[in-house]
DNA sequence: GTAATATAGATAGGAGGCTATGTAATGACA
DNA sequence: TGTCATTACATAGCCTCCTATCTATATTAC
């Protein structure tokens, strides 16, 4: 195998792997609009959810985005009334943010249309191509977050 | 196994996707810019050298992108000097676009950051993991696209 | 206790994606 | 030939991401 012909079949790798990424977020965002949510706010209202009240830099390390695009998500699901920020007691600096009812009782319609179609997405898949993929996925992103330091 | 862990099985080979693509567009962006390009305009750079001159549709056609999308990216490097549009004689509707000297001359450096990056993505794997993650990805994304049709 | 540093968040500006909609030229057909 | 659908592109408005930079509060070191 020649180099060029290596580098033309990583390229395509990659190249399929921005494609998914679009197709799919094209997909889920009409059911997920129609439910009142956006595609972004999922990882915020589950890790609210589950860890309750958070300040605005521990949502941004766990949905693994810059503090500024959390804070712009952040304004737009207060616009919305998805979420409340109320003054943090402990430091001043810092407001906490925690679900409203409403952003409560979407979720779990949100939820299940984002695994509607991660189930479609891998249909046909066996668990063994499925362990295969993650395995895959688990070691180009290694190796990118490798790039990065090194 | 159980619905809920195959769901949750999928939610994350998917989540992971989303996390590859951004880290591979943050990894290229800099030193992209410093060639003076950027991530979106290769796809154009490239067809434009390889087909020449062509309408805004067939460039997002090729692109997979819609033709606002592309409209936006196209007055982008129009600005910035990397293409041309001049009237087609042959479709008053229809401008064709073509390269500059100075695009042409960045693309080599440009090719080369993408590819390098590439590469670097999928260090330590053998030709069949290549071929393997292949057939996986074209697989999840002919999934996704008959989601959109059926 | 004050000066320097670190941290939380806000804001500005831009890239690149989308849908919805408008305009102008082409083409097909009654 | 005149109308009408189609096609190519433009524009407006929005989302989600980024870098760079600013303010305000904590914290640490002297």
């Amino acid at each position: 195998m020649t180099s060029d012909s290596r580098v033309a079949e990583s390229g395509a790798s990659l190249h399929r792997i921005g494609q998914i990424y679009r197709t799919f977020i094209k997909q889920v965002d009409e059911p997920l609009r129609q439910v009142g949510l956006a595609v972004g706010q999922l990882p915020v209202l589950v890790t609210l959810k589950n860890a309750g009240a958070s300040s605005q830099a521990e949502l941004a390390r766990v949905a693994q985005v810059e503090q500024p695009s959390m804070a712009q998500l952040l304004n737009r699901m207060e616009r919305d009334g998805l979420i409340e920020r109320v003054p943090d007691p402990a430091d001043g600096r810092s407001r906490l943010v925690s679900l409203t009812g409403q952003a409560t009782r979407r979720l779990p319609a949100g939820k299940a249309v984002m695994d509607s179609l991660a189930v479609k997405a891998l249909e046909g898949f066996s668990r063994e191509e499925r362990d295969v993929l993650q395995d895959l996925l688990s070691r180009i992103q290694a190796n990118l977050e490798r790039v990065s330091k090194g």
